[in-house]
DNA sequence: AATATATACATAATTTTCTTATGCATAAAA
DNA sequence: TTTTATGCATAAGAAAATTATGTATATATT
């Protein structure tokens, strides 16, 4: 990641729900995708994110599929049942994470 | 703190923010707003918030005072003008964060 | 034809940030 | 009187990232 400190800990979110979404991505497919959605506001380092795949795959939560390209490499990624599992409780704790920091840095949001 | 991955890198904003809000805080009296904000959800612990504490005030963004309540200590933390100033970055900081995630994460949120 | 940029993976050293554990001490409640 | 709450602090270790390299092919550019 090359931004703020905010996103230290996001990284697996990230990954997990575009997997989720788009069915199966290699990793550097991954890096350009999030720089097109945030326009180029997060950049994804790959050693962040390349170990991070490896950890995701050691966990039983992704797949992966080697693919020639060429006389290239490509390793395709896709969500298991675990994977797909997880994401949902990604989610959860983020849209959690949200709501506790808006309360917290916006007194308006400090509802009952 | 205590709780998701999410947080980390969060706990400069919360602090900046809420003595922004509050003017004066010590250590301790912030742990507990946190807590009652967050609706115990998120529990800072104090290995990560005084050397926090310690981190600002020797880079100038906040000044203290320590007062003696009976026998015992307390440290007053409040914002001086540079912290002041570091609170509006890091709040732009943080919306732009949420802006990002959510676009990552949800596609309805994906707007040029 | 030569060179730079883009694609595509990977890992090691270091840094940042946090958790966990520990320590000291007083005040209030059970 | 013993637990819980208040109030500070720091050290050891873990987790997650950054930064720096490394390897290699493909495509654009000069």
């Amino acid at each position: 990641m090359k931004s703020t400190n905010l996103y230290k800990g996001s990284l697996i979110t990230i990954i997990l729900k575009l997997l989720n979404e788009h069915d199966s991505m290699y990793g550097y497919e991954i890096t350009q995708k999030v720089k097109e959605i945030t326009k180029d506001e997060l950049q994804l380092t790959e050693g962040a994110l390349y170990p991070a795949l490896h950890k995701l795959e050691a966990q039983g939560l992704l797949d992966v599929e080697v693919i020639k390209i060429g006389n290239r490499v490509r390793k395709y990624y896709k969500l298991t049942e675990a994977g797909t599992k997880e994401t949902v409780d990604k989610l959860a704790e983020l849209e959690s994470y949200i709501r506790n920091m808006r309360a917290l840095v916006n007194p308006k949001f400090r509802l009952e």
